[in-house]
DNA sequence: TAGATTGTTAATCGATTAACAATC
DNA sequence: TAGATTGTTAATCGATTAACAATC
């Protein structure tokens, strides 16, 4: 079937996407130093990135800068929220309350970027009950249902590798659209659902590639 | 000056330096569960990467499979792991023993990955001398010579962003020269020191982007 | 006005993909 | 042998950078 060309929405694409948040990390951190006025030529001094690409990137979504001055930090700061969608705050549930889900019910950084863990949930029924900060940890048995309940969209994968595709599939079926892994393990998901990795090991490993090995490396024994 | 055209180094891209600690880790798997025998096809459908960028990927290093059969997993896991240099336990020091730290400190994922946690480090008063599964927590004062002297090359800095880039000085200082940085700001390093960031932040605003706002958001209210 | 910096175009650079000869 | 899959080349695709007119 052919279709007369309609005004063509315009993708973006997904490696500018990822770099947005980088921007709006360095400008929260400017307003908050009270940093009024930036440049992209200051903002990629900071962040090592080339100024023609923070501003290529800035012209997918509008005009935000004046020439000659550069760009106001804290309405780049606003536009940025809005156009990421975290001019609000986003409830969301964690998944496996071990040391990880622990440090990430309770951390501080998720305040005033945009997300609120409102929900936990354990499979061993030894944990289920108590609590971590304010929230009551729950079965993993309710998760699906509460997750539809609670309206959450974005889950966080904080359990071994092996259980990790069978929490996603539940968090899914709940209504969750974006799920943010610490399973070091590729999951499989549907069309329209959304995953992001982090795997410290992984990061670690791309690193010692580049590493000189020194004389006193431990070595693999038994 | 002019130089004659020598044996040159060829650079491999950085990106594909990352790619291979995701093929290591499927490989990992695919061990644990007894497969003998896989193929770049395969192992793409299982990662959603073309096999011909894999095929490519690996191509930078050598010639590890064979026509018609494909690449013995075993074979090709012990390859990447000489590559990315962690067929050894690479020394780690982790320095902020709040939750993160412990998690870290805790971390079971990185034993057999190339990975030990071999001393944490903290500025509270309170926290040191206290324990972290085998392992006592330093003062930060000291962290600059106990780096030095225990040869370790890798930091993860878990501390809150004001105090990372003092950590990573420090670090740096001691002999460090690949850093995993879990706070949320962008470091500054002399040439020849790696940074890899973590920050959980970053992961989930480059998803809300996709995210369809429902009904029942959260409001930012006071 | 002179100086500075944006937004955008065109050129360059680099990465991915398609295709296939080689060969197990 | 027939079928399958590698390693590699060339073509394509996409991202980054350089440059500059516009303009504050």
């Amino acid at each position: 079937m052919t279709q007369k060309n309609g005004p063509v929405e315009k993708v973006i694409p997904d490696i500018v996407i990822h770099r947005l948040p980088v921007y709006l990390r360095a400008l929260d951190l400017m307003a908050r130093q009270g940093k009024r006025i930036t440049s992209s030529q200051e903002l990629g001094e900071r962040l090592g990135i080339s100024s023609a690409q923070i501003r290529k990137d800035l012209s997918h979504f509008g005009e935000f800068g004046k020439q000659g001055t550069g760009y106001d930090v804290e309405y780049l700061r606003d536009q940025l929220r809005r156009i990421l969608k975290v001019d609000r705050v986003w409830p969301m549930a964690v998944v496996g309350a071990g040391d990880l889900g622990h440090a990430l019910a309770n951390y501080k950084g998720f305040a005033n970027r945009g997300f609120q863990v409102v929900a936990v949930f354990d499979a061993d029924p030894a944990k289920i009950g108590q609590r971590i900060g304010g929230l009551v940890i729950e079965s993993m048995d309710v998760l699906t249902e509460r997750i539809a309940e609670l309206g959450i969209r974005i889950g966080i994968i904080a359990v071994p590798a092996e259980a990790a595709q069978d929490v996603a599939n539940r968090l899914i079926e709940g209504g969750v659209r974006a799920i943010l892994n610490y399973a070091p393990i590729t999951l499989s998901v549907p069309e329209g659902v959304r995953v992001e990795y982090i795997d410290p090991v992984l990061a670690l490993q791309s690193m010692t590639y580049y590493l000189e090995p020194n004389e006193v490396e431990t070595v693999v024994g038994s």
